[in-house]
Parts: C-alpha cells; structure tokens; sequence
RNA sequence: GGGCCUGUAGCUCAAUGGUUAGAGCAGGGCGCUCAUAACGCCUUGGUUGGGGGUUCGAGUCCCUCCGGGCCUACCA
C-alpha cells in the first residue's frame, strides 16, 4: 500500500468554473484519487479556492460586498458544485484560511533568512477615483504602436506589442475608466528565482516522464533569453496574505500583501492542515504528508493543472520550496492539460458562452459529463466540446452499451429465475475465454489508470464493457434455458456477476451509476478484481438482487438542439 | 517577433523508425429477440496538410511551405 498525495489546482473565487476548467484539473485529479482509493493505497486529495488578488476584490465590489463575505459565499458554492460532480477532496480549503497565512508568512521568512529575497522600488500606476494601485493589465490606453484604443498596458493585444503601463497614449483605469492617473514610487519584496535557476533545471531535467507540455513550459522559462527572472511575490492590496518575515513585522512592507501566485500553491499544504483541523486530529496527522523528516518520505505527490498553471507550478513553487532550506515535498508528478473549447470557440467566463457547472448539472447527472469530459480529455492537443459529439457519446457509450447490458442481464433473470442469483450449472470453456480476455483489459486498464493516460483508461473500460454483450450474445441464455436451464443458470450467474465487477472497475468514472449497479446486485463489496476468477464469484447462487431504474436515459434530438441554442451566447 | 504543441477515415482519436496505418461513432449488409428500437457479426471508407530530404525502411527523423492552437513572466 502506498500513499499519495494529490492536489488540483486551485480554481479561482470570482465565479463559477466551466467545463473546460473542469476537465483541465479537478476532474482527473479525482479519477487519479479514486482509482488509487480504490487500490487500496491510503490517499490525501486536497483542492481549495484561490481567494486573494485584483479580480476577487472587484467581483466582490461588482456584487455590492466585503470581499471576504464574498469569498465565503462564493466558497460555498463552489464546494456544494464540487459535491455535485462528485469530486471526493479529502478537504476543500480556502486560500484565505489562517494556516495559509501562517504558513505563507513562514515561507517568505525562511526564504528571505536564506538570501532568496530582495527589495526592489519601482514605480506603479495607482488610481486615485478607484483608490488602489492598478495592475499593468487594468490600465487601458491607445497603443503607441499601432493607434489601438483599447490597449492594455501590459500588451496590445491589436498588434502584439508588449506595453509598458507609461507607454500608452491617454490611460485610463479599465475598472472605472477614470484618467486621474498618478505614477507613484512602491517598493516590493522579489523572490530570487534566478539564484535557483541551475537547481530548478536539474531538477527539471531529472523529471524524464513528464508530459511534454509540462516540461517543455519549464525549460522555455528556464532559457528564454536572459533565463528565469525574479518575480515580484508582494501587491499592494488588502485583500491577502499580510507581508510579514514569519511572525515578525517586515520593515517598509506595512499593508501590502503577498501576491497570489504566492500563497496559493502554499495552500495545498495549508489546506492538508485545515483537512486535519477538521478532523480534530493533531499537526503530525498532516506534516507526515509533507514533512520528509516527518513520515513524508514514502509520499508520491502528483498534481494535475491545466497549461496555463505550469509555470507555477514548476518553477516559482518549487523554488519556495527549495528556497526555505526546509524538507518540504517537492511534487514527482506534474500532469498538465490543455484546453477544452466550446463549439468552434473557446469557452468564455466573461461572455457566458459554454457550459458551466451549475449549468450542466441543472440539465443531466454528474455521470454523464464525468464521462464524457474524461473521455474527451484534452491530453496531447486542446479538445471540443459539441452537442452533437457529447449525445452521441453519451447514448451509445453510457445508456447502450452499459446501461443496456445492466438492463438485459436483470431483467432476463428475473423473467426466467426470479430475483435471485440461479443455482446450477458450471462455467465452460466460453466462459474461461471470457475471463481470460476479460482478466487482460482489465490489467490494461490498470496500466492506463496508473500512468495517467485519461483517455485511454476510458476507452479501454468501454472495451471491458463491449465484451459483456458479446458474451450475452454468443452464449445467448435465452435459447439456452429452453433445452437446459442448468447451463443458462450458469450463464446468468457469472453475468449478475460480472455487473458488479463492472460497478468496481467503472466506480472512478461514473459514481454514482456504480453505486446504482453495487446496490441492485445487493452487494457492498468493492474489492478490485485482483482476481477475476474470484471476483465472480462474489454473489453466490441464492444471493438476492433487484433490477434497478434505467442507468443513463438518452438524450433526444429535441434536447441537443434545446441546449445548442441555450448555451450558444449570453449566461442568464 | 520568439518558443512550444498540433494537422491521420465524414467525426473524435490510436499507432518504441519496422508486416497490408488501426479503434469508436456515423454509413452499408446480415443475424438475434434477453434488453433503454437496445446487442452481436461482417463491411465501405486513407496520396497520414503540400513539397523536398535522410534511411534498406518514414504517420514517426530533418528542411521548407500552409492551416489550427497555446505561452511570452503585473489576470489568476
């Protein structure tokens, strides 16, 4: 038994997420978790919300209230759509929690103790009508370069040119559009990634299983022109981690904060110690999951991020943590996606076009988008989302190929034998190939599930699924029973069997339809079929069960086109 | 501008440089009647974006052109 620690990364408080966010992270980060739960490996899975920085201030501003009351609204939220796909966090934190301000606090004093920190003054547009310093981005001018009106002051995004702030022509704040503009003198705190640079890329280089896309993100910060630059980890915001060198006040650093990117990969710790708050269970319940000097030292840690995520997560955290001088966990495994677009567009947050999460579950159970979004995960290219595509996805795989054989298995026995396992009969030679095969895919399976390879873990379980029908078909029970009933006891048997192990295997997928299919065969038993022999023959003959309601219902045309046209344009 | 990813059947995707490029869906045919008009079997379908090169051998490696996407460090 192993334990692994698994994190996704944290979605940020201003909204609800869409799918592609979804499918990009938390997600397979849950299948990961319940794959490996269900090996019985002992796993801690931690997610949070990102709840500091710029946009949550504004969103709060925008709905009339204190940002922290926001936050904790907008939490709740997004946990109770978590619970509804089904994500099984061991803990949902928040960025914002004390252990996080602790521990983001203790960061930054070990670092700046070890030389890794430095002060830089430098000058920041601050908006006198809005009342707070502007990020490069929140500034909006004419481009000097291309006479854009509507440029950003970190880039134009009319020609491309990378802008500085004081280079536009008449800026204006793009919160309230006011002009009174002021530069201003701000001194910041920097963390010296560039001292890292040569450990960082070792490190990197010692990754050789990474995916792609997470690697060669790393080594492009890493190289690209001067190589890897320091990064400024302090706002001047309210609303965050308050700078501090440990537990000590920082000279010169009253009122500003730390910036996001900084205390929020600090929260997967944190989170792992407001999951053992929770429990009312000690500090050493959730040090030995990232102390190495403290029981960590067996812990493979594995995070899923979407692309965007990785230049955190491969540089800027790591190096906080080398940087402490403390044995922290580094992470072994990064596993990045790439994005999910939206019939022939991109998903927007901002224009409300796509799916997002309350959405689709206000339209189909969990089960359904699991397996679809996972199927589908955008693993070596960005992926879309299609109406068409997903119906056609979702009725053949889901409702015909299992939902069907659930249905004709059960409903054939209770028919023919009544509502109980038959008796009589053994297993032949058709039966002994069907294992056999079926003992192959499923240790298949297993090798996608642990090398995380998304999609072909899915296609290879709907493989697993085809071989059901094939036996059904080929041993046809129903012909059977007329000459020896004996003989289709035994072919029904090991089918009602084979439901369950299907539930078993399934159950990372599609929870709550293997609950539905554990619960008709009247079974607790979860046990991976380590053993497939065995395994079916864990409902014994005698052994009650009940058919259950159908599994997937279909989508029809007349929905598909309902939901094209609803999702189309503007989020009601 | 620079870097990276990507282009394979109508659609979604596979294929350590090594037989005749494979699956699922869709299309066509046959079978079955237990089942959610479901299931099974067979089958049509390809100049692997274009061109050039390396190699005994290229979807795979190199060059070039074309298309799609992402990143480019103060949104997170």
């Amino acid at each position: 038994m192993a334990r692994i620690l698994i994190t996704s990364a944290i979605p940020y408080i201003n909204g609800i997420k869409h799918l592609g966010n979804l499918v990009g992270s938390q997600l397979p980060a849950d299948l990961y978790a319940r794959y490996m739960r269900a090996r019985g490996n002992e796993v801690m899975f931690i997610c949070a919300t990102d709840e500091h920085g710029t946009p949550a201030e504004l969103a709060a501003a925008k709905a009339g209230k204190p940002v922290e009351e926001y936050c904790a609204e907008m939490h709740e939220v997004q946990k109770e759509l978590a619970a509804g796909f089904r994500l099984s966090f061991d803990h949902f934190g928040r960025s914002s929690s004390q252990r996080n301000h602790v521990l983001t606090q203790q960061f930054a004093g070990k670092l700046a103790e070890n030389g890794y920190i430095t002060e830089v003054s430098e000058k920041q547009v601050y908006s006198h009508a809005d009342g707070r310093f502007l990020p490069d981005r929140y500034i909006e001018g004419t481009c000097p370069n291309c006479g854009y009106d509507r440029a950003r002051g970190d880039q134009c995004e009319e020609c491309t040119k990378q802008l500085d702030p004081t280079d536009l022509i008449n800026p204006r704040s793009a919160i309230s559009g006011s002009t009174d503009l002021e530069v201003r003198e701000t001194k910041h705190l920097y963390l010296r990634q560039s001292a890292m640079r040569d450990q960082l890329d070792q490190w990197i280089d010692s990754k050789t299983d990474w995916p792609i896309l997470t690697t060669s993100i790393a080594k492009k910060w890493l190289h690209d022109g001067e190589g890897l630059q320091d990064r400024g980890i302090t706002r001047d915001l309210h609303w965050g981690v308050p700078v501090k060198k440990g537990t000590e006040d920082w000279p010169g650093m009253e009122g500003k904060v730390f910036y996001v990117w900084f205390d929020a990969p600090v929260e997967y710790i944190a989170a792992t110690a407001e999951w053992a708050d929770a429990q009312g269970m000690d500090e050493s319940a959730w040090r030995r999951w990232w102390r190495l000097d403290e029981g960590a030292e067996d812990v493979r840690y594995v995070q899923f991020m979407g692309k965007d995520n990785v230049p955190f997560h491969t540089l800027s955290f790591p190096a906080t943590i080398m940087g402490s001088g403390e044995p922290w966990k580094l992470v072994d495994y990064i596993k990045s996606f790439n994005y999910l677009n939206y019939d022939g567009g991109q998903f927007s947050t901002s224009l409300g076009r796509g799916v997002f999460m309350d959405q689709a579950l206000s339209i189909l159970p969990a089960d359904y988008w699991r397996w679809w979004l996972l199927s589908h995960a955008p693993e070596n290219s960005d992926s879309e989302f299609t109406w068409e595509n997903f119906q056609a996805s979702v009725n053949k795989d889901l409702a015909d190929v299992l939902g069907n054989l659930v249905s004709r298995v059960t409903k054939f026995c209770r028919s023919k034998f009544g509502e109980v396992v038959p008796e009589g009969g053994e297993f032949g030679p058709q039966e002994a190939a069907l294992i056999e095969e079926l003992t192959t895919r499923i240790r298949t399976y297993e090798a996608h599930m642990e090398a995380m390879e998304v999609r072909k873990a899915a296609s290879e379980l709907r493989a697993i699924w085809v071989i059901g029908n094939e036996y059904l078909q080929a041993a046809a029970p129903w012909s059977v029973v007329k000459t020896d009933p004996e003989q289709a006891a035994a072919q029904v048997r090991l089918a009602l069997n084979l439901i369950r192990v299907y539930a078993v295997i399934s159950q990372p997928f599609i929870p709550d339809a293997a609950a539905a299919m554990m619960d008709a065969m009247g079974s607790t038993s979860w046990d991976w079929p380590v053993d497939l022999q065995a395994a079916l023959q864990a409902l014994p003959a005698g052994h009650a069960f009940t058919v259950p309601e159908v599994l997937f219902r279909k989508i029809t045309d007349e929905e598909r086109a309902e939901w094209q046209q609803r999702f189309s344009g503007i989020r009601n």
